[in-house]
RNA sequence: GUGGGUGUAGCUCAGUUGGCUAGAGCAUCAGAUUGUGGCUCUGAGGGCCGUGGGUUCAAGUCCCAUCACCCACCCCA
């Protein structure tokens, strides 16, 4: 019997975690540059942070979450999300006693049990970053213009950025109302889950692309015209910002997100060929959630993007060699006493900060040469009885083929001095 | 949760109307006059043909079931 990594979990094998340790470090590196620290939270939480948080009519709630009872009898539940439990950590360790606002970053693997397919899993990974303590729309234009800095570096072109504004409780009533009064009339005609969205969550009656309800409903009114003037100016307001940074979207008064806590600002980023599930990120403003966890009115804007889906994009970009690891020497040895020297010398070169690997298994000197190759060695270096005998090695450039003797004694400082 | 597709070597796939010890390319390993990689050539290892049942003299091939994977819906990242 031969397992197999359960459903929806894959292995990312050595030929595979170079291009993750690069998005990993493109991520570190853009989140430190402005102002982020990281946060990490546990893999695990009570599963009210999220009941509390996500919301209880949303589908990851209702039918997505890894939940069970631990041996103490809690309901304990994997994460689905990342929001959520920064907040909980917001509140816990009373951040809101420290400098405002709380700029954080994570970086982790999230789980939702779903049907897989290209681009979903049922363990993930996100990286997100959330704003805490900032009410006005500079925070938004950040959390919305990072990513698309790390996309950039990561060398995936062409993401759309949708945009909309959802509004606040204030103004959300009376469109929530306005919603019904289109939907009522054509109530019999619609998919059965928009049939329970319009008494439960009027507002994800806009989110449903099914042709069942798209031919029956006509054209409901964009949520521009019920926002109440707060929102209205922080919409616009966002809107000059993201010009200002030469920031392009496209105005999606449809876009809603199945979270129950945005407030105002919702957005996402779609980008082409990589399945139908392209959405590679998205997030939006959160202000009452802080609340929501028993905390002081704090508001809060957020995103998270789908790292696989990262990936995705990067490996449609054409070159991917950029990924590829490789040492800088390999050493070739004939002999057992070449052999040994090669040994102590491969430590000696790490030590230098130099990496270096040596022949383990005694194999020819062919075999040595091609294996050196398929490392993508940069340099070989070869020890046989006369460079033992010299104290010397004969260095290739393998890409060049050029060859010359090197005193071992200088070999560290020689390789350092290519570089 | 719903629908469609596919399961043969590590990978990508052939395999005739059911009929000999199940094949190819790539990959791995070893060689091609004794110390030099990529190209080429030779060879080797590696398969309970997803699993279980059925039909048949005979099943990789036909039937049923089951599992897994893929894709899509839904929803999301």
């Amino acid at each position: 019997m031969e397992y197999s990594a359960p459903r929806g979990t894959q292995d990312i094998t050595p030929d595979e975690s170079g291009i993750w340790q690069y998005l990993e470090a493109t991520v570190r590196e853009t989140m430190a540059r402005c102002g982020y620290g990281e946060i990490r939270t546990p893999i695990f939480e009570h599963t009210e942070v999220f009941e509390r948080g996500v919301g209880t009519t949303t589908d990851i709630v209702e039918k997505e979450m890894y939940t069970f009872r631990d041996r103490g009898d809690r309901s304990i539940t994997l994460r689905p999300e990342g929001t959520a439990p920064v907040i909980r950590a917001y509140v816990e360790h009373r951040m809101a006693a420290r400098p405002q606002p709380a700029k954080m970053y994570y970086i982790g693997p999230m789980f939702r049990y779903e049907r897989p397919q290209a681009g979903r899993f049922r363990q993930f990974h996100q990286f997100g970053m959330e704003v805490v303590g900032v009410p006005g729309p500079a925070a938004d234009a950040e959390v919305i213009a990072t990513p698309l800095e790390v996309f950039r570096a990561l060398g995936i072109r062409d993401v759309v950025v949708n945009l909309n504004s959802i509004g606040c409780p204030v103004c959300r009533g009376a469109y929530r109302e306005a919603l019904r009064q289109v939907y009522q009339p054509v109530l019999a005609e619609l998919c059965p889950s928009c049939q329970g969205r319009y008494d439960r969550n009027p507002l994800r009656l806009l989110d449903c692309k099914s042709e069942q309800c798209r031919a029956s409903v006509p054209e409901p009114p964009p949520i521009f015209g019920y926002l109440c003037p707060e929102c209205a100016s922080h919409f616009a307001e966002l809107r000059l910002l993201l010009d200002g940074l030469g920031i392009e979207y496209v105005i999606n008064s449809r876009l809603v997100r199945g979270l129950d806590y945005y407030t105002r600002t919702t957005f996402e980023y779609n980008v082409g060929g990589i399945g139908s599930q392209d959405a590679i990120g998205g997030g939006g403003r959160y202000d009452g959630l802080v609340e929501q966890f028993g905390g002081q009115s704090v508001p809060g804007v957020g995103v998270a993007c789908g790292m696989e889906r990262c990936v995705l994009a990067m490996k449609a970009e054409a070159d991917d060699s950029r990924f590829a690891r490789g040492i800088t020497v390999y050493l070739v040895s004939l002999g057992d006493a070449a052999r040994a020297k090669a040994f102590e010398l491969a430590f000696d070169l790490r030590a230098h900060g130099i990496s270096a690997d040596f022949d383990m298994i005694g194999r020819g000197l062919k075999a040595q040469m091609r294996y050196a190759d398929k490392l993508s060695a940069r340099y070989v270096a070869i020890i046989g009885d006369d460079e033992l005998e010299r104290g010397a090695v004969a260095l290739k450039d393998m890409a060049s083929g050029s060859q010359q003797d090197v005193p071992i004694a200088q070999l560290a400082t020689q390789l350092l001095n290519n570089r």
